[in-house]
DNA sequence: ATTGCTTAGGTTATAACATAACACTGTTTG
DNA sequence: CAAACAGTGTTATGTTATAACCTAAGCAAT
């Protein structure tokens, strides 16, 4: 155990950060990467990414469309769910299955898998970055002759702020 | 990581075993279980745990819901669905979140997470018992001052069957 | 047995999440 | 330019889950 450590530097639930920051860079990264992969960064989808990089609370494929509404971008289901694809796909975007919502990914860089606490009260979700346990997992399926694609690690329960002050909308 | 294995000993992807002793079992442990806490395992109830059973492999709640229509109970969606609540709620089922479906749980005995391996190919599901995994998540949780209630761990890819024989529909 | 409480189930409707299918447009490339 | 393809628009529908309100069944105390 010792092996593992937590060490996601910028906490969600911890001081809280310059979230613009969080976005510009984001945005930034997604378009080099982007660039880089010869994928097309088109106004939808870049729109979706800035949308579920607001907060660091999961989006859902709805809430993102009444906003895209709001400001006058074509709004029908379909047209969130393919931006969603695409930022999936990029790995600039990570689905939280237990939510059936989206959140940036914080290292887009890396293709990994996305490790998350999330919080029943707030709603806000941490990314991990514990790559010893994903080649645990590796390890745990390999034993059993199974050949592990992909794995789903949502942990939740209630974030640092929340335990004191319930329901706080950070 | 020696410290942790995967201890299941019937595998639903090894030999083929003999599957009305896994419903039987699995029933007869219910029914104690719900005496013992004083819960009432009705009929509706029953026959949903009996069906999650049916195979190894989790079953949505319209599937059931279908089921149960054939066999002439009511059935009309909160039927299943409160059903399932109390088989959760009791531990006797597990929730598998991303497939929207519901399995029978291997050891209903002990309160536990449910840890699974999820065959994309012949959608079996093989639960762990993964108890050192659970106390390094804790612990991982606790270094964020993060309090735990539930983990939710699902690998999916391909079962020793199907990584040469896809599909297979055991 | 009668009352009253509590739990379980019936019923209708709808909310919330996701995709199929097909048409149209814009971009790229030979 | 034409062909091929990627992206988007649009309509409709499929799939999963719950709200709200009502009825019935079990059970305990008198």
């Amino acid at each position: 155990m010792s092996t593992m450590s937590a060490s996601d530097l910028s906490s969600a639930f911890g001081a809280s950060h310059d979230h613009h920051q969080c976005i510009d860079q984001a945005l930034s990264t997604a378009k080099r990467l982007c660039k880089q992969h010869r994928a097309r960064l088109t106004p939808v989808r870049q729109r979706v990414l800035e949308l579920i990089w607001q907060s660091h609370k999961p989006l859902g494929a709805y809430q993102i469309l009444e906003q895209l509404a709001r400001e006058g971008f074509n709004s029908a289901p379909p047209t969130v769910y393919r931006a969603l694809e695409f930022l999936l796909e990029q790995g600039l975007a990570h689905r939280i299955t237990s939510l059936n919502a989206f959140v940036g990914c914080c290292h887009p860089e890396r293709h990994h898998q996305g490790y998350f606490l999330l919080c029943r009260a707030c709603g806000s979700a941490q990314e991990l970055q514990l790559d010893a346990l994903g080649q645990q997992l590796q390890q745990i399926a390999a034993a059993q002759h199974f050949r592990l694609e992909a794995q789903i690690i949502e942990l939740s329960g209630l974030c640092p702020n929340c335990q004191t002050a319930p329901e706080a909308s950070a």
